[in-house]
DNA sequence: TTGTAGGCGTTATCAT
DNA sequence: ATGATAACGCCTACAA
């Protein structure tokens, strides 16, 4: 036991001193199952609050090996999801006693470094959003294999390292092909954002081969190098700007809200042409946006709440293979389509 | 010197026996300026590339007691600014050393344990972006006084313990009320966010000030309970839905984008009513959807890259007083104003 | 219920 | 340039 330490900070040992008790007394007074008496913990506790001492986490991780920290990677901060997914993300980690580091990998040779960097504070895991984690990346990074959980959410992967939690892609674009089909359209267009490597089956993909299989036709798409509405608006107005009227597509299928929003600009203040009277539009995400009384877009929305809820039973639990899962969430129809 | 440990991590030891030199000279060989022969490092990197070997920093900063970390607590995730300053935060911060904790600070009651985990984190500061962290909760947040630095980003503060990094509202505001002023706008109608209890003459308080002593009217404004454009919306148009044209304001300044965007969207889908022909709008931070052909929002951007790198500076000033500072933006004019 | 050793993986500081 | 000692503040496991 000593005195008033160098660095500033109050220590359990100040409070022990001060509580008249142990430092070991002090540190179950902060535990909830501690075996303590309700008198020794309110000792403590005064003493503690006088004092000002909080526990140190680092120290807590250091000894125990669990740091309840977890490093979050993302990409494409140009995608609005992405704060719809970092608020539900924080908000339910938080409430269920988790930290989360923000790590924002730059561009796609960044990914090593920054999951090098999540090792370096030992994290508790490793949470990656974003497109740059395509399967050469995961193979580079668990060659490895220093990660207690390498988790993937809102997006699909085969990779066996991985854990991934997302919404199951090809039940939520059949969902939304029949809609399509099932409204009239017949000339569907799909909007399709960056290519990547992965292996999974693209929204795209299934949604094409349901469209082949239906009416023996493959509609045309064109992809869009990043999610984003400007570049989406350029790229489907150049797109449609000099087809005539009668190969217009009737409805554009997005795979995403950021490159739907894009086409409605598009179609309304470039083409010069109403939505859906002329073309509708179709999302996936429903970003706040889709509210707004000058979109309205019907788009499918993920049960982020519950992914979210679940990643953190993934946290928590002892097994980290095998804990896969994929939701299924909601069409939600404005009047956009 | 010992052997394996029992955690499964490799630690300097395991490099050192590996390398047949000694632990400290493995951590040396990890740091930029250490005093080192490049054969020993050398020896000492190969062996930690075979093993697979990272410092851990937790330990690190147990024993240095700073840990290059800092916290960041945002309340209002419907902004969408708050998503570019997170970009921009996350981009300076990580490409100079520096990690960060996100926290979702849920609502105003949260803010004193939200601050309180920071501390117990260690963090080597803590960053408040936000609306809920008034000067009442700055108070008693420092009144325990254990925070190394804390931080106010992107809003101004009288708080003596704390650092205010932020834009010049006053100047900004003038900036703007002169361009509606030169632009022969006559009657502006001010769309302010949630009142807080700060101490700092508000935007809205500068522009009604210039208006009143420019031209002698004071000009009507109603304040927006949260920067959410949906809401905005919905107060503009009851706001403004019934009045004769000729009380009608021919410009609307709002405190920021977000509010500014739920004008447009009013204007044009509930009152029917062209922008800029009948009446114009102006905003505050140019997030990326001022730029869509949709809204083409004039408003006043911040230099969030310099501000976000003179955060930095702070972060590795010795100093913590005397460190607040104002930046200049500029105004981006598009066709909404 | 409460106290005690020993260890977690670094760094500061001094010694060689 | 390299090695060694003593923290840093907590936790696990065990003893009293």
């Amino acid at each position: 036991m000593k005195s008033s330490p160098s660095t500033g900070y109050v220590t359990a040992d100040d409070v022990a001193t001060a509580a008249g008790v142990s430092r070991w007394t002090v540190n179950r007074a902060f535990k909830k199952d501690a075996s303590i008496s309700a008198a020794a913990r309110a000792k403590v506790l005064l003493a503690a609050e006088t004092l000002g001492y909080v526990p140190d986490l680092r120290a807590a991780s250091l000894a125990s090996d669990h740091s309840n920290l977890v490093a979050i990677l993302i990409d494409d901060f140009a995608n609005p999801h992405k704060l719809v997914m970092l608020e539900r993300l924080t908000r339910v980690l938080r409430g269920r006693g988790w930290d989360m580091m923000l790590v924002n990998t730059l561009d796609r040779d960044d990914a090593e470094p920054a999951l090098m960097n999540a090792r370096r504070r030992r994290v508790d895991a490793t949470i990656l959003i974003g497109i740059q984690f395509d399967d050469e990346v995961l193979e580079a990074a668990h060659k490895a294999q220093h990660f207690k959980k390498l988790i993937i959410f809102a997006r699909s992967s085969e990779n066996k390292d991985t854990i991934s939690i997302s919404v199951d892609d090809r039940a939520a674009t059949l969902e939304i092909a029949e809609y399509v089909r099932d409204r009239g359209y017949k000339t569907p267009f799909y909007l399709a954002g960056p290519r990547t490597n992965s292996a999974h089956l693209s929204r795209k993909e299934t949604f094409l081969d349901f469209w082949a299989k239906e009416f023996g036709v493959t509609c045309d798409s064109v992809a869009v190098p990043a999610y984003d509405s400007i570049l989406a608006a350029d790229i489907i107005s150049e797109t449609l700007s000099n087809k005539p009227e009668n190969e217009r597509p009737d409805i554009i299928v997005c795979e995403n809200d950021a490159l739907a929003l894009g086409a409605i600009d598009a179609i309304r203040h470039r083409l010069g042409l109403r939505v859906p009277d002329d073309i509708a539009v179709i999302g996936f995400d429903d970003v706040p946006q889709c509210e707004s009384p000058n979109y309205r877009l019907t788009t499918y929305r993920q049960p982020l709440m519950d992914m979210a809820n679940y990643l953190v039973d993934v946290l928590e639990s002892a097994e980290n293979s095998q804990l896969d899962k994929t939701f299924i969430g909601r069409l939600v129809v404005r009047e956009s389509a």
